[in-house]
DNA sequence: TATATTTGTGTAAATCTTACGCATTTAGAA
DNA sequence: TTCTAAATGCGTAAGATTTACACAAATATA
């Protein structure tokens, strides 16, 4: 077997956040020496001895300086053989959430060239990013209905009318606002609060939010999360 | 960033089969020199110029001389750091799925050491090996509901009896047979044939077989393939 | 000819989904 | 103060789907 393979290994991650009925992807940009700069998936190369997930952490913690709620594997790419094949690189994709107040936190250290941009305002990306994107887009719209990840974007306490919107907005479908609301109901995984919202206009509306211990308890004994669209 | 970072990639494949009401995996014996010899799943080093699935089909082909109905990225595995450090491999899974006629076939060329296995007959598997089979179960029986790969364990054309076993014994669930029928043919996925299949005993029964054009017509109709047990 | 076995079809009850109606609560305009 | 617009919260009837069965049909074998 070739012991000089000579393939290099490198995690990208594709973050998305959400805030006023936008989803945002998170993005930072590649210093290419002068001005041939071109945004990109935050990553980079694994080290030797830290596991892809924390290779991951350190390169958003380095890159961007955000935490996540929600984080799993999306997908290895690697079938770009056409680029220099002495210098081939694998990417293994991960895919995570945030939630709307990570999204105004910037300049927090040398994360100074990332970025939030708005899904649909996404520029031209480096490498095969434009792909990876899509397939996040594609994990995150198939994850939504039938796993709660959508609370991983909203804030801990939030309307149901906000959750509402996410799904409307990333499944760019139609919902009816009451069966839904019955709908996440009858699963008994969210719960009310004390606290209402401060609100524009029309009845105040109570704040609710995901009991994360009730789902998994739920889970062991075989529930099943779904939300369908017509 | 460090230019020798000398992490190699790999390759390994989880191959499924069905006969008799009992799921198999394709397995390879290592030849560690000697006599310790473990079982593994098929798979090796990815050439610098090959796809990772083109590398996945090679191994298949020299380790076991078989080609598959159904493939599909599983997952990267790559968090061993224990191991040692300076020979790190990751490992990109491949999920696979053939028909009970490749079952039968094993010494056709040097695929001498290939073998199927009865899933709950499975030996101790070298590396991380049985955690990737582990995550390849999860998978099948997750897909199994959702997508219409069962055919893909199937002969062409097959009884309504065995489809239904198939989900019975993968899923470890009862089904009432004729709400199962019910459901199939609802979906107008598959088709009588003028065909009947030699039997036991009992009524004879017609042979189906799937028809995958039509599946795909419907899926850009918004057609979503479902089966669900109670 | 009777029996066991498996296939193929149907149907009623229960459950879930869908499409709405409408009262409630607030801010702001008249 | 009253009216209106906007959004929340609750309910219900019709339709669709799922579930639990009953039973006839076709074959091999005893």
């Amino acid at each position: 077997m070739s012991e000089n393979q000579n393939i290099r290994v490198a995690v990208d991650a594709i973050v998305f956040g959400y805030q006023n009925n936008q989803l945002y992807v998170l993005l930072i940009q590649q210093k290419f020496g002068t001005n041939d700069s071109y945004w990109a998936l935050p990553g980079g190369l694994v080290q030797i001895d830290e596991s892809l997930e924390d290779a991951v952490k350190r390169e958003l913690k380095e890159e961007t300086n955000i935490s996540v709620n929600y984080f799993e594997q999306l997908f290895t790419f690697g079938d770009d053989v056409f680029r220099d094949p002495r210098n081939r690189v694998i990417s293994v994709a991960y895919f995570a959430l945030v939630d709307s107040s990570k999204l105004k936190v910037k300049a927090d250290s040398d994360a100074e060239n990332a970025q939030w941009f708005k899904i649909d305002e996404v520029p031209a990306l480096a490498f095969d990013h434009t792909i990876i994107l899509r397939k996040a887009m594609q994990r995150l719209k198939a994850k939504l209905t039938y796993e709660p990840i959508g609370f991983d974007l909203l804030p801990k306490e939030f309307l149901f009318s906000e959750l509402e919107n996410l799904y409307c907005t990333i499944l760019e479908k139609e919902i009816d606002r009451r069966n839904f609301r019955k709908k996440i109901l009858s699963f008994e995984i969210i719960e009310e609060t004390d606290h209402f919202s401060p609100i524009k206009s029309g009845r105040p509306a109570k704040l609710f939010k995901f009991n994360k211990q009730k789902y998994n308890a739920l889970l062991k004994k075989g529930f099943h999360f779904e939300i369908k669209f017509a």
